[in-house]
RNA sequence: GCCCUGGUAGUAUAGUACGGUCUAGUAUAAGCGGCUGUCGCCCGCUCGACCCGGGUUCAAAUCCCGGCCAGGGCGCCA
């Protein structure tokens, strides 16, 4: 078929900006047909832009000869633009339709599409990634994205405010900048690099320029995790702060989560609808349990976790049921967290790391950082690392390192908080996972 | 990496316990026809599938073995 040019045509406005009051004006719509409805005589299409919907009626003894040819045509998923006017009725449900004066088809679709777009059957998350960008034009995930960029734009606006400044660390890097979580290699000329798995070193050495400084950007972690809330490539947010300990950046932390909640239930109210789906706002303080806590009541629970070993995802999930919020849990046990954490000075074997839980899931994790050279070389020793490979965060510790302390928190991991999704897939546009690089 | 479950038209599913009218059912999508107020429109007709390879058997979608793929859980990790 023989495509129409766009033209001079531009969308003179957004399918929910049109309303009964425009009754009698020529408007110009561009979008996706969504749904087609003939019933002989007349014929109902439902045009979808990113905004919504709207329906175009044809009735087909009154509209010209070369409208009902283009109508003929049409396809579900087509790409048109229809200019015509808007004519108040109460015969359709939002009180107006667009009776055309000219179709132009600006794109086709294959038929049958790989997956149903009226919704009527509803396909596999398998399916659904296969064929993402068709995915992403339903309303749910169209609520989804919108939720997406209110976070972020309520994440930039409060750090922001607070006096954090904004920074690009790099994606391509030398050495480990962790231990713990593998690492993608890239061929680097005629090196050998990696992908960054977190901004943490970077964001630590800015601390002695910028003070405050925030991150959001991707990362990478090659491990072969299996599960609902894992990636290989996924959204962190990044702070860290000069002169604050633990406590300090939980409370900048907690105030943060709280405006990124009360922004969303402001903001995004449709949103939520769609998705059926309600952000509570904290209330601050949030819960704080030290590690011992949280093992002495999963002890009560009859979870018996011997003190120095992570809490398994199982534990993590009965803690879930018993905690249905937020909550902070601090003092972890030194060797189970990063070199770069610090040790209580007075008990060495409990650190000042915490992480930051929604139900039974980490959402954030910080803590204050180790500041003293010689400390951080014995921490990496500890660790099976050698600080060879570290000797450029390691001279840092001599131009005047400040104190500090920080977090990070897994962007895909609040947006499952905030809209509710049980797979982390539903919140990545084109996830990256052990089996999935494509699309 | 380990464990569990599954793989049937474009999509989503029924059928698989106990092999045999399964010539594989249904919904939706697609094609054709009809219908002037639909809004998951409706009605009629049509097209379209048992993941791959091997085995058992008179007979395999169904049982067995291997492979591939997917979903979920665990571990790793955040």
């Amino acid at each position: 078929m023989q495509l129409d040019p766009l033209g001079d045509w531009r969308k003179t406005l957004h399918t929910t900006d049109v309303n009964p009051q425009l009754d009698g004006e020529v408007i110009t719509l561009l979008g996706w047909v969504k749904e087609i409805r003939d019933l002989g005589a007349i014929e109902f299409i439902i045009l979808q832009d990113r905004k919504g919907t709207v329906q175009i009626t044809i009735p087909k003894k009154k509209v010209n000869k070369k409208v009902l040819e283009k109508a003929s045509f049409l396809q579900l998923q087509y790409c048109i633009g229809v200019k015509g006017s808007v004519k108040k009725t109460d015969m359709a449900q939002r009180g107006f339709e667009v009776i055309p004066d000219e179709i132009r088809i600006l794109g086709i679709a294959q038929h049958p599409l790989p997956l149903d777009i009226t919704g009527k059957t509803s396909a596999g998350i398998d399916t659904r990634l296969n064929a993402r960008v068709l995915d992403l034009c339903k309303e749910n995930n169209r609520a989804t994205w919108n939720i997406q960029h209110e976070t972020l734009a309520a994440f930039r606006r409060f750090l922001s405010q607070r006096g954090f400044v904004e920074v690009f660390t790099p994606r391509i890097i030398a050495t480990a900048t962790e231990g713990g979580a593998a690492l993608f290699s890239v061929d680097y000329f005629d090196r050998e690099a990696y992908l960054a798995q977190s901004p943490q070193l970077y964001k630590e050495e800015l601390t002695l320029c910028f003070e405050k400084v925030f991150e959001i950007g991707p990362f990478f972690r090659a491990e072969e995790s299996h599960t609902r809330r894992h990636l290989s490539e996924f959204i962190s947010i990044d702070i860290e702060q000069a002169f604050a300990t633990a406590d300090d950046v939980m409370k900048i932390l907690e105030q943060t989560i709280h405006y990124v909640c009360e922004t969303l239930s402001k903001n995004c109210r449709e949103e939520l609808k769609v998705l059926k789906h309600e952000v509570d706002i904290p209330k601050l303080p949030l819960k704080r349990f030290t590690y011992t806590e949280i093992l002495d009541e999963l002890k009560r629970e009859g979870i018996d976790i011997p003190w120095g070993e992570d809490i398994p995802t199982p534990a993590f999930r009965t803690l879930g049921e018993l905690h249905p919020y937020f909550y902070f849990i601090t003092e972890w046990p030194t060797e189970s967290k990063p070199f770069y954490i610090k040790p209580l000075s007075s008990r060495p074997e409990v650190s000042e790391g915490f992480d930051l839980m929604w139900k039974w899931m980490e959402l954030v994790s910080g803590g204050t950082r180790v500041h003293s050279k010689s400390l951080l070389m014995k921490r990496l020793e500890e660790q099976g690392l050698n600080p060879e490979s570290f000797k450029h965060h390691l001279q840092v510790f001599d131009y005047g390192l400040p104190p500090h302390a920080g977090w990070a928190a897994g962007l895909e991991r609040v947006l499952m908080m905030l809209t509710g999704k049980k797979n982390i897939r539903e919140v990545v546009l084109f996830p990256r996972d052990r089996t999935r690089l494509t699309p």
